[in-house]
DNA sequence: ACATAATTGATAATGCGTTCTCATTTTTGA
DNA sequence: TCAAAAATGAGAACGCATTATCAATTATGT
């Protein structure tokens, strides 16, 4: 059970590689180049081993598609570029937004998400 | 071009007296109560009268179906309930958060989003 | 090398939110 | 009140991301 193979090898590389988070068709394409007849379907099944192993966490962007990115990074957020649509990772957090919650409100967790011209866009 | 119908007005006050975003289904059953057989191709209908007059916006979660909230509430963020999943108005904001770009990023816009449980899911 | 069990990949199928269709009803202005 | 234009609503259709199918391929342990 759970065999070592080459497409989960580079899917696995895709993502780890990746300076930010991929979309599954994203992975699919830059898998593709580092070789062979990458399926959607393998592509899918790869992210679920990796999440499951705790290599892969899912980004989730509102009004985008699902993304993916190495596990390992510490806490981050994400820089939403408006004209290119990549997703970028931010360093660093400013931890105390959970006190902008009612004190009644039990605070498990934020989100912080930036939205803008990334250096390349405004660049131009 | 542009009538006025009781439906408009119904899904408007729907979400005018909502206290936080609503989803298009929660919307319709709300504006069914108010009265009528509301069909859900006449709340997307509405919906988009009402955002392109600026008098809804649209609020979007990750990995949340889209949810829309009356405009005028001025700049705030949102709380996710984990456990029923509802969604609420934040008061204030901590804008300073922009400046966790780097300086060749140029930031436009920034969204919180809390998560945890609500007062009610709580205080079980 | 072998037998077994898991994986792959192309495609079909699924799920679900949103939009379209169109006959009927309602609003509007004259 | 009347005719024209717009809105409604039930259901069909659509788009799209994700999952299931299944024969062929590949990894694994002995």
């Amino acid at each position: 059970m759970n065999y070592s193979t080459k497409q989960r090898t580079v899917v696995g590389k895709v993502i780890e590689d990746a300076k930010r988070p991929l979309t599954p068709s994203e992975i699919l394409s830059k898998g593709r180049k580092k070789s062979l007849s990458l399926g959607m379907a393998t592509v899918y099944r790869a992210l679920r081993f990796l999440i499951d192993e705790g290599r892969a966490v899912l980004v989730e962007i509102p009004g985008e598609p699902p993304r993916y990115e190495s596990s390992g990074r510490g806490h981050h957020h994400h820089f939403v570029c408006n004209s290119c649509r990549k997703v970028f990772d931010l360093e660093g957090c400013l931890c105390h937004v959970d006190a902008l919650a009612p004190s009644s409100f039990r605070v498990e967790s934020h989100e912080i998400i930036l939205y803008g011209s990334c250096d390349h866009c405004s660049g131009v």
